[in-house]
RNA sequence: GGGCCAUUAGCUCAGUUGGUUAGAGCGCAUGCUUGAUAAGCAUGAGGUCCCUGGUUCGAACCCAGGAUGGCCCA
């Protein structure tokens, strides 16, 4: 066998791993999710960072509702908050997170009633309670189970916060107890929102817009002989004995009962329509479209008036006897109807308002069922819908119906059983937005708060601002009771701060085990926890009986603030609240509520807020329409860390979209960043703790490389301290390719490969190359978390040192950046693309002349060999200060022959014994044999 | 209908106080490499900066109106 043909590929030190190239991500993360838990890492290192004195962030957790499995805007939300925890974790901070449970309401206990087959009304309120209990719990393990899947693991998951433990519920009601006695709350009427079907109030919350078809009726509402000169007066009119009314709209028939009056625009202007021997009184902006609906030929304007010399003139109700008075309102619309709005205070906010104003009568002709009841007159028993079409009817065949058709809108639904919902006037609690100057503290409160996005702070302000009368009381059985109680003597509701407090106190004597606390309310007499002496403050009555309200669960997860950070010893306020944009309306706000009126400041130091999960072309995800994209099923084709990375590739602050296609590209940027982590655990095979180089003594290459690492590390610890995740992903991914794959990693290749595997010049890059890849997994960390453990546990053990997980490193700091050596590495790489550049022949096969400026001439020689290997050339033939313009770099075909072992072009032949080797080859492959 | 937000390459995103030829990564095409090899390197193509109008010597950027999409409301 002659020399030449020997292969010296033996005699190389190629990069070595057991850290497979195929991530099988699907396959193997659940083994890592039980590492960390069998290991404790959370625990281990939360509680390291305590005892190292590291200050606390503390993020709380927004309660998911349980039920239903995990959806990917979930996915997205619970990821922002697992790297967010991870990433202060990392940075030393105490990063105690309490994940919590959002377990009462009525989506659970409409789903164990059908469940077991029940009605809600025939079930014995302690068994519907129990079962229901049991059903919450088994969501939330599923859910707490899907969280510890996609990696979010980090926090007290064996301790989370339920709003249905007896410490939480005792905390509601004591808040309940604080709002009372500070005045806050009070029982009053109100037109609510309410669920004939399910025959409870529903907060704005618990409402979904869908579209509906409603009747569409106009109706006149005459003017008797008494009625009529006051108002033809005003038009400048005499009375002929022609017939008179006004022309109302709705599409609400069956709330006719309940009209008591016609709003007017006060700027709108009417007129008084001659039209097929009658006169109709309607807003001449909408004149015409009304009598093209009435087709009966042509119509004169006989005189006109503004809206406003009309107030407090009345006409006829259509069918009951008395007078419906006409009002003025600014929100009388010219678009839709005749611009004289039907008005019935009980059945509608708005309408309730003017009755307010005008002191008209509230006037609730619908029970909780949805049934008339003796007051609505002809139609008592109906139930209203069905009553639509019989009022249609009769208002036809009395001659008063001027046109009936149907409109589609959208119409507020309950947002649980999907019915339609009314309005109706019932006797609630509320918390009193514009009582002791709630609403301005709390719109005070929203300027100490940081906003991320920054315009969230105008949103957030929106919505303080327009925040209307909180009705927190609901009629059902699933969650904490309202202490209240009813006089016997007097009827008059009273919620005793001091009976609150008992009923909380005998609460928190419960165990969780012991099943819901609040159970008491229901099972023991008021006697049990009112106050020696409670009377009544109206009649002073002492005998009382218990109201069976519960609390609107906005209100519950309202004071997740108190229950939890304050409950359980934590900081207060939090460092951070961090929830889709939807929670500025929702959780948000009720925690600032409730916090601006106990402590008089936001619960939170800033908010996060993250956009909406949108499929590819930017639409909203809707299992109907076929867009959706299960997340198990995500989770089970690509991965949970490839799931992670294309929220981090995204800007989480807007709209998030999600696609297949999007997933594959996100799969690429994955695989590229796990090659590099392989191939760097490859190069540091027979790299020990022993043989590592001190940055002082590395190669100067190694030392700029370094530089260029700090700068990039220190640049994206600070993008997450400030959670800019897709600047931090941006970074990441331009330092892997530019930095590394295409310029430092290739120039290093001669070096790790072709010396002596003890050689201080292969030490010092495999030390420098160490210490790029601790950095990376540390800051891949927080967001590849799997991938990112994975690699650390490949690492040698001894080079792991004390950190038994990739979550025991610390995240970088910033260091003072070293301008000149970046400057000097940049050029570095400039010129090293010149080279890779050049046409047809590449890499060793050329040798390299470079003209440089001062002071890059004199760092450049400083580089010795190291300026050469940058440029992956064989040989560097001169490096010469130019006068002027930009460095370049000048390549001719290199001398020499190529090495058979390194494939640089140098003289061969010096040992006889190896004559297609260099001499340092040659010597090294000497070296090599003499050991074996 | 109202409030807030978004719209830049096939995809995800940059684009500093208005100022040369609007950038990056991925993808795509072509070539190289076969000692990171189900990898790596190089080169290249690809843009009506959503539209219309305005301000300006000059607009992706400022102003007005509109379109589309999203969230929240009505």
């Amino acid at each position: 066998m002659s020399e030449s043909a020997r292969d010296y590929r033996s005699t190389l030190n190629l990069p070595k791993t057991d850290f497979p190239m195929r991530a099988e991500l699907p396959k193997r993360e659940p083994a890592r999710v039980a590492w960390w838990t069998e290991h404790q890492t959370y625990r281990k290192r939360l509680a390291r960072n305590g005892e190292q004195g590291g200050a606390p962030y503390i993020l709380h957790d927004g309660p998911p509702y349980a039920n239903g499995d995990m959806h990917m805007g979930t996915f997205l939300n619970r990821f922002l908050k697992d790297a967010l925890v991870k990433i202060h974790l990392l940075d030393g901070r105490y990063a105690d997170f309490v994940p919590g449970w959002d377990m009462h309401g009525l989506p659970i206990e409409r789903e164990t009633l059908k469940h077991l087959k029940l009605d809600f009304r025939a079930a014995d309120p302690i068994e519907l309670r129990r079962a229901c209990r049991e059903r919450a719990l088994y969501w939330m393990g599923r859910q707490r189970e899907q969280m510890l899947r996609m990696g979010a693991s980090f926090g007290r998951f064996d301790e989370p916060y339920m709003t249905i433990a007896p410490e939480y519920e005792a905390v509601i009601v004591e808040t309940l107890a604080d709002l009372a006695e500070r005045d806050y709350l009070y029982k009053g009427l109100r037109s609510t929102l309410w669920c004939v079907y399910d025959e409870t109030a529903l907060a704005e919350a618990e409402i979904e817009y869908k579209d509906h078809t409603s009747p569409s009726v106009y109706v006149r509402f005459p003017a008797n002989a008494a009625q009529r000169p006051a108002l033809l007066e005003k038009f400048g009119l005499d009375d002929d004995g022609t017939p008179l009314s006004v022309a109302i709209w709705t599409t609400t028939p069956w709330t006719l009962p309940a009209n008591v009056a016609i709003a007017l625009s006060p700027t709108a202007t009417y007129g008084v329509y001659r039209v097929a021997g009658e006169d109709i009184i309607v807003a001449e902006a909408l004149a015409g479209a009304l009598f093209e609906r009435m087709a009966a030929g042509e119509a004169i304007l006989r005189g006109e008036a503004p809206g406003s010399d009309l107030e407090r003139l009345a006409v006829r109700h259509p069918f009951l006897d008395r007078d419906s008075l006409v009002i003025l309102a600014d929100y009388v619309e010219l678009e839709t109807g005749t611009g004289a709005v039907h008005t019935a205070p009980g059945h509608g906010e708005v309408d309730f308002e003017s009755g307010v104003q005008y002191g008209l009568p509230i006037l609730n002709p619908v029970d909780g069922a949805g049934r008339f009841t003796a007051e609505a007159g002809p139609y008592a028993g109906m139930f209203i819908f069905e009553a639509n079409a019989r009022i249609v009817d009769d208002l036809r065949a009395a001659g008063l119906l001027i046109a009936s058709e149907s409109y589609d809108h959208s119409y507020p639904h309950c947002w649980r059983c999907k019915n339609p919902v009314v309005y109706r006037a019932t006797a609630q609690w509320f918390i009193g937005m514009d009582r002791h100057g709630l609403r301005e503290r709390a719109e005070r409160a929203v300027h100490d708060v940081e906003f991320l996005p920054a315009w969230g702070e105008t949103r957030m302000s929106q919505m303080v601002e327009n925040h209307p009368e909180w009705c927190v009381s609901r009629q059902r059985a699933w969650g904490t009771p309202i202490p209240a109680v009813v006089c016997t003597a007097c009827n008059e509701s009273l919620l005793d701060p001091a009976l609150a407090r008992n009923l909380a106190q005998a609460m928190r004597a419960r165990s969780f085990d012991e099943g819901n606390a609040s159970d008491l309310w229901w099972t023991e007499p008021v006697s049990a926890f009112a106050p020696p002496g409670l009377t009544c403050p109206r009649c002073g009555g002492t005998a009382f009986e218990k109201e069976r309200n519960i609390v609107d669960i906005w209100f519950e997860s309202g004071v997740s603030w108190r229950a939890v950070l304050v409950e359980r010893g934590m900081p207060f306020p939090a460092d951070a609240y961090l929830e889709g944009g939807d929670q500025y309306r929702g959780w948000f706000r009720s925690n600032l509520v409730t916090s601006a009126a106990v402590r008089d400041r936001a619960p939170y130091k800033s908010i996060i807020a993250h956009g909406w999960v949108v499929d590819q072309h930017g639409h909203a995800m809707h299992k109907s329409t076929g867009n959706y994209m299960a997340t198990d099923e995500a989770i089970a084709k690509y991965g949970a860390d490839v799931l992670r990375l294309w929220v981090a590739s995204s800007e989480f602050t807007g709209d998030v979209r999600l696609g297949a296609n999007l997933l594959d590209n996100v799969s690429n940027v994955y695989r590229n960043l796990r090659n590099r982590l392989r191939y760097l655990l490859g190069a540091l095979d027979g790299l020990t703790p022993l043989s590592i180089v001190p940055r002082e003594e590395m190669e100067p290459l190694d030392r700029l490389a370094l530089a260029a690492l700090d700068a990039f590390a220190g640049e994206v610890a600070e993008h997450y301290r400030a959670f800019r995740l897709h600047d931090a992903y941006v970074a990441l991914t331009r330092f892997d390719i530019e930095d590394l794959s295409r310029f430092y990693l290739d120039a290093l290749k001669d070096r790790l490969y072709s010396s002596a595997p003890d050689a201080p010049r292969r030490r010092s890059a495999q030390s420098a190359l160490f210490e790029i890849f601790r950095t990376l997994c540390v800051l891949l960390a927080p967001v590849l978390s799997f991938t990112a453990e994975e690699a650390w546990q490949c690492l040698d053990p001894a080079l792991r040192g004390a950190a038994e997980s990739v979550f025991d490193l610390e995240l970088p700091t910033v260091s003072p950046i070293d301008e000149a050596q970046l400057a000097t590495w940049s050029l570095l790489k400039e010129l090293r693309a010149q080279v890779a550049a050049s046409e047809g022949i590449r890499d060793f096969q050329l040798d390299a002349t470079i003209d440089v400026q001062e002071p890059y001439y004199d760092r450049f020689v400083a580089l010795g060999d190291n300026l050469r290997e940058a440029l992956v050339v064989s040989a560097l033939r001169g490096v010469h200060a130019a006068s002027n313009g930009a460095p370049t770099v000048v390549v001719v075909p290199a001398e020499g022959e190529k090495c058979q072992r390194c494939w640089k072009y140098l003289p061969l032949g010096v040992d006889p014994h190896h004559p297609t080797l260099d001499a340092t080859c040659a010597a090294i492959v000497r070296e090599l044999e003499a050991k074996t």
